[in-house]
DNA sequence: TTTTTTAAAGAAAGCGCTTTCTTTTCAACA
DNA sequence: TGTTGAAAAGAAAGCGCTTTCTTTAAAAAA
């Protein structure tokens, strides 16, 4: 492979400056349409290819978001969660849009997190996962867009947020057991720990609670299939006759132990999931679920991030999303 | 946030020259001991953070790996597919031990490809998915190492190459249905047209020529749970009593299918699937099937472009994984 | 024709680093 | 005391682009 070609060759081609050259590539200064045709053509047949690593030396702008993508220590959360790949998947559809490119860090720990954007001198951070405290504050620091998903933490003011209504989610959820029959409904979820869960265990209550329902049951667990799997004894015990789940996962391990204990769902227990992962429509029987958009979440994401830097108005900082019910079959209609 | 500081600002503050702290952040050139430590000093003191952006047009190393995914028209198939979550896992496991970064490209289209990689400078390039073979014989001229994953097809001795060992994967599969009594076995799969499911095909008629068996069944379909959902028509139809199938995501279908008709499985079919996605785990019953660990692909793609890229010697160039069976519930004895 | 104005093009510095080539320093030796 | 030579540090060019400030050319006004 020769030399690469730079906007050098091409001005000397053509016995013209290198500023007259950069100015028709860049569409900027008073150059006549001649000049422009000749520049634009000496591009083509020299085969001249932008070099962006000087553009961003010169300019400070990388064109390059930063992805911040929780650190899995071996195989742990990561892998488990197929809400990134399509995370990624919705990201670059929206940036195609524009003219940038998604760059993953391989940080082995967040703390060099600053450094890094730094150093690549990124444009923007779009942020999946939680991380420390200190974090954000060193973040916040940077002058560059930084938008964070799923977070309701204090500090998330301080930046930009897409997340999807949660409260509003698991709401929905609860008004069609209760619509259909249910009145001894469950929820099941992290709401103690977990700000997220919190949020849906709230709409779980609005629900109820103007359904002039008074008892109230909570499983508290992680969203995992296993704590799911274990969790499930307890429902079996308590006499609900259906349950909300803070994650579709959760309500797959709950299945899957009814299924082995010859339990049959929805005949014994009606479950409407959260998330709509992609194994909501392939467990038998296929959930009925509460959709969240994790395409649109990352391409909102993307906007908010993106407009931020082209435009600079910057007036939009929270994105909520409106998640959807998804009536699949493991709802029992009662009475 | 003010200005950056630079190796020209500690050069000052030292009363040395910008070669001698570069010198000592690269650990070249003989420098005293002592310099060294005042540099290193200085560094933390005043906070400098090496700009990448500068170093890379210095030196022509962008210290980036290009990161090419299917261009999914909308939310075809790259939403479907899990795959892509784990194989990033994996990929930035591994590049977190070298120095590297890896980039997602924005490409509207696959034309622009070597522009791109051109224009970032990119050091690597990893190609998840197929193209059209131009665009293999358009970047064999780039001089970066690039690896393709799973392809069979002729040109991919141009590039480096990691993939499972799909033909003996199925044999696996093949002699675990054989080794619990089954004769009458079927393989399904896109074996016309898809090297890949080519390969699969012939573990399969490896196995079953060497237990002696000579009738073939095959059910022709592509890999998606749809097709599967249809083929299944075809499977209870015919005699069979277990089949292999090209994908998780196939038998999944196939599955659904007999469920819906009230079929059950295993009692009436066998399946052992291939590739071990998130779902088999949780699917009912449990998918027996081909494990093939994403993950490790990633890493071993991971190691093929850095290790050519650190050490010159550029031996390996294919690595074929081995495939595991993993035994659930999806398979009876027979007889 | 001379002067003013405007359009078009160019010179050159600067972005932050690496690296080759020199120069300086200083201890060891003659 | 004068040389030599290795060790340590520095000068400066170059990577490919942007952009401010000038200069030149050409058209409009006087």
């Amino acid at each position: 492979m020769e030399r690469k070609v730079s906007i050098y060759d091409i001005a000397k081609h053509l016995n013209l400056s290198v500023a007259t050259v950069s100015y028709v590539i860049n569409n900027k200064g008073k150059i006549s349409q001649e000049t422009k045709d000749r520049v634009n053509q000496a591009i083509k047949d020299l085969g001249y290819v932008m070099n962006s690593t000087a553009r961003t030396l010169s300019t400070g702008k990388s064109h390059l978001i930063g992805l911040l993508l929780p650190l899995s220590s071996s195989n742990s959360g990561f892998i488990q969660n197929p809400f990134y790949g399509e995370f990624i998947a919705g990201l670059r559809m929206e940036i195609s849009n524009y003219d940038y490119d998604i760059v993953i860090s391989n940080l082995k720990s967040i703390d060099k997190l600053v450094d890094w954007i730094s150093s690549r001198g990124l444009d923007g951070l779009i942020m999946l996962g939680k991380y420390p405290r200190e974090i954000y504050e060193k973040i916040k620091e940077i002058d560059i867009p930084v938008v964070l998903t799923d977070v309701y933490e204090d500090y998330s003011k301080e930046f930009l947020n897409v997340r999807v209504d949660d409260e509003y989610g698991v709401y929905l959820a609860t008004k069609y057991l209760l619509d259909n029959g249910h009145t001894k409904i469950g929820f099941v979820g992290n709401r103690l720990q977990s700000l997220v869960d919190h949020q849906r265990y709230l709409g779980y209550k609005k629900a109820i609670a103007e359904a002039k329902i008074e008892n109230e049951y909570t499983f508290d667990c992680f969203s995992t299939f296993d704590d799911g799997y274990m969790i499930a004894d307890d429902i079996i015990n308590s006499d609900v006759t259906g349950v909300v789940c803070a994650s579709d996962i959760l309500a797959i391990g709950i299945i899957s132990k009814y299924h082995n204990k010859g339990i049959e769902v929805p005949k014994n227990l009606s479950l409407v999931g959260f998330d709509d992962i992609q194994n909501s429509k392939y467990v038998y029987p296929a959930l009925t679920t509460i959709r969240q958009d994790i395409e649109q979440k990352a391409v909102v994401a993307a906007k908010l991030v993106l407009d931020s830097l082209e435009k600079s108005e910057n007036n939009v900082t929270l994105q909520v999303l409106e998640p959807k019910l998804v009536i699949r079959d493991s709802v029992n209609k009662i009475g």
